[in-house]
DNA sequence: TTGCAGGGGTCAA
DNA sequence: TTGACCCCTGCA
């Protein structure tokens, strides 16, 4: 039989995809429902039905089983890997973050997360849409923005959309922008564009940076605060080092760690100084249990 | 039915 | 440090 091993985990060849076995630490709801990505629609069989890098997969999660549709070896290989983050042992990350109580009870509720490599572009244009807007919002104007610029893709008798590149969306203006509902942040994004094809920014250059330099760099597009910022270096840039702070990590950092009330600032400090290298899977483990459990929401 | 607060922030004053 | 900001929902 076909087959492709990578770490400890074997990928088989099925009809129209692969089927991945021995995956630890895989949980599908977990990964796309967590808030660190848009693109996906869930479907009846509880599988997750994703756009990214230009394709379109269906992924279903069970135990350590994990289905991938309309795929291949090559691309499982060259994008699916490294987008679900299949190399990384994510039992070392919860020994390490099991430190009290509360961080294994958030562990445990979130089991199976784990942080997609995203594409920076996608990433960037996507955060600057979430700034106080609501998921369903956001995920919203998103699709009307790749249906307005993106490529066709045909999968299941549904038509997608790719995200738009910088190529596609040389025609863009900001009237055409406003028809994807943003709202104010249409400027942002009009001019995020501006600077990303001028090279003013260079979103490989700032990936390269450490943490610090890479965070000022993209505060440098409007739009683009310190949340933003570091939504971006964590969900595609790979500096796990980041603890992206909004209302819900405010509250739940608050309530279960420090105690009281205290400054946006107060709270990054906390998480560096408890979690280090490892503050974004330790914000994502508490950010989902948060919100599924409305932590901290009176 | 209508009106109004507020949301997974950022910017400018 | 504070209010405005698009758009939409939830709730009086």
């Amino acid at each position: 039989m076909d087959y492709l091993k990578l770490s400890n985990i074997v990928a088989e060849e099925i009809e129209d995809g692969i089927l991945l076995k021995n995956v630890s630490d895989f949980n599908a709801k977990h990964i796309f429902e967590c808030g660190q990505c848009f693109r996906w629609d869930k479907e009846e069989d509880d599988s997750y039905t994703v756009i990214a890098f230009g394709k379109v997969i269906n992924v279903k999660s069970n135990g350590n089983e994990v289905r991938i549709l309309n795929t291949d070896f090559k691309d499982f290989k060259e994008i699916w890997f490294e987008y679900l983050d299949l190399g990384r042992d994510y039992s070392r990350i919860k020994e390490v973050l099991s430190t009290d109580d509360t961080m294994k009870s958030a562990i445990k509720y979130g089991e199976g997360i784990r942080i997609l490599k995203q594409d920076p572009w996608e990433t960037l244009i996507s955060f600057i849409i979430s700034a106080n807007n609501r998921i369903p919002m956001i995920a919203r104007s998103i699709s009307l923005f790749s249906q307005m610029y993106g490529q066709t893709i045909n999968y299941n008798d549904k038509v997608y959309y790719t995200f738009p590149t910088i190529k596609d969306l040389s025609e863009a203006d900001l009237s055409d922008i406003k028809s994807c509902k943003a709202g104010f942040r249409c400027k942002y994004i009009i001019k995020a564009i501006e600077m990303v094809r001028k090279g003013e920014i260079n979103l490989e250059k700032i990936k390269s940076m450490k943490t610090i330099e890479a965070e000022k760099e993209l505060k440098k597009i409007p739009g683009v605060g310190i949340k933003v910022a570091n939504c971006i270096l964590l969900f595609s840039m790979q500096k796990y080092d980041t603890y992206p702070v909004d209302v819900w990590m405010k509250r739940i950092t608050e309530e279960l760690f420090l105690k009281r009330k205290s400054k946006t600032g107060e709270i990054s400090d906390f998480a560096q100084k408890r979690f280090g290298d490892f503050s974004g899977f330790a914000q994502e483990y508490l950010f989902y249990y948060a919100r599924e459990l409305k932590i901290g929401k009176s």
